[in-house]
DNA sequence: ACCCTCTTGATACAATCGTTCTAAACAACA
DNA sequence: TGTTGTTTAGAACGATTGTATCAAGAGGGT
């Protein structure tokens, strides 16, 4: 069913509000923004938005309007720093960790899908273009110190102290680290040399200026 | 300068919060939440917090802590549908555009940035592969009725009712429409019959199950 | 000890805000 | 006309919550 004018015009208002503030108006916010006469018109639209799943609030609580059917959720995901070969890399769960993120990126959840200890990390070079990862592109992931046999994964290591981003593979006793760049070559680590950090569960490209 | 444990300790509460509930902490909430014992030593530290940059605030509004330097935003984007070839789209700004989104998404206003009327397709199948457009990616678009040379674009085709992701070149009177893909060949419309309805301006991808 | 800044504590005020209640206007329909 | 369901009005209650105030502890440096 299609919601009626009125109705369509207070989830505009609260979109765009959200928007522009970052949190949810309130009641009355929307008596003024909708030009509606007083907050208890608002309250039955709000009654019935949310029966029909337009939005959801919590009782009693001021500001919790979200928006969606579910799809409401945003994650904040901290941006932790540049991925290519070089600088060393604090990722969440080490000591390092509480560090001060460079930002930290608003991301929808169901690109999140709910696990913990998730981190974005700029890709620079273009190591990584057969799998469609472009320099400049942002890869999220997930902290994990061990990823299965082909899995794109942040590898520290140690005797370099490089971290770097490649598809994992385990071979007899040491691990194969391959570019997805036809142009480059695999190659080979000792098993103890090798720290698998996280693996990639999603991928943000920004396009034009 | 570092953030103090306490502090960090409400930063870290307030992220948790918003990512759960998806709207801010009060700061009794936070009293709760941090084991503190009393509201005015929370407010204490979020003027601190705040002077630093860390968190910012509107005097007087109830849960309107917003997270991080400049770097919040998060933006609201519909998902408007999917694009391959076939579906006929409604688009911000036509007589449907008020139809209701397959869902809402959340996206970092540092793709978005400041852009209005900016909109979301699922992407079928890999005839953008090239440009590292995946089956599946979510592609964001600008609303647009133009766009320069080369740039990827949806683009409507009236006679044959359908939608399509491509790169578009004008040439003399007709326009190029060339996949990303080297197994595919471009084709060619009558000016008159495309109608460019808007330019992509970011990807999203999402990577496992 | 003394001073200084940072931090904690308890309490209270007043504005904000969700909710409820009652009544009336309005539309569709038999 | 009467009935029913939807929408609009106005006002008020009381819980929630940002903020102010005043007091005191904790630690460091001289």
């Amino acid at each position: 069913m299609a919601v009626s004018h009125k109705r369509q015009c207070i989830l505009d208002f609260i979109r765009d509000f959200l928007d522009e503030r970052g949190y949810a108006p309130t009641v009355r916010d929307i008596v003024r923004g909708c030009d509606i006469s007083t907050s208890s018109v608002v309250q039955y639209h709000l009654d019935v938005l949310e029966k029909e799943g337009y939005i959801r609030r919590d009782p009693q609580v001021f500001r919790s309007i979200r928006l969606g059917a579910g799809t409401s959720g945003a994650c904040s995901v901290p941006l932790m720093g540049t991925i290519a070969a070089g600088e060393p890399l604090p990722v969440p769960g080490s000591d390092a960790w509480q560090s001060v993120p460079e930002s930290v990126l608003s991301v929808a959840e169901s690109i999140v899908r709910g696990r913990k200890d998730v981190y974005a990390l700029k890709v620079k070079g273009t190591s990584m273009i057969d799998a469609l990862i472009d320099d400049g592109d942002i890869v999220l992931m997930e902290q994990a110190s061990t990823v299965a046999d082909g899995e794109m994964a942040a590898v520290w290591l140690k005797s370099q102290q490089e971290m770097t981003l490649k598809r994992v593979y385990r071979e007899a006793n040491r691990i194969r680290l391959q570019p997805a760049n036809r142009q480059m070559k695999s190659f080979y680590e000792r098993t103890g040399n090798a720290e698998v950090q996280g693996r990639v569960i999603g991928v943000i490209r920004n396009i034009g200026s």
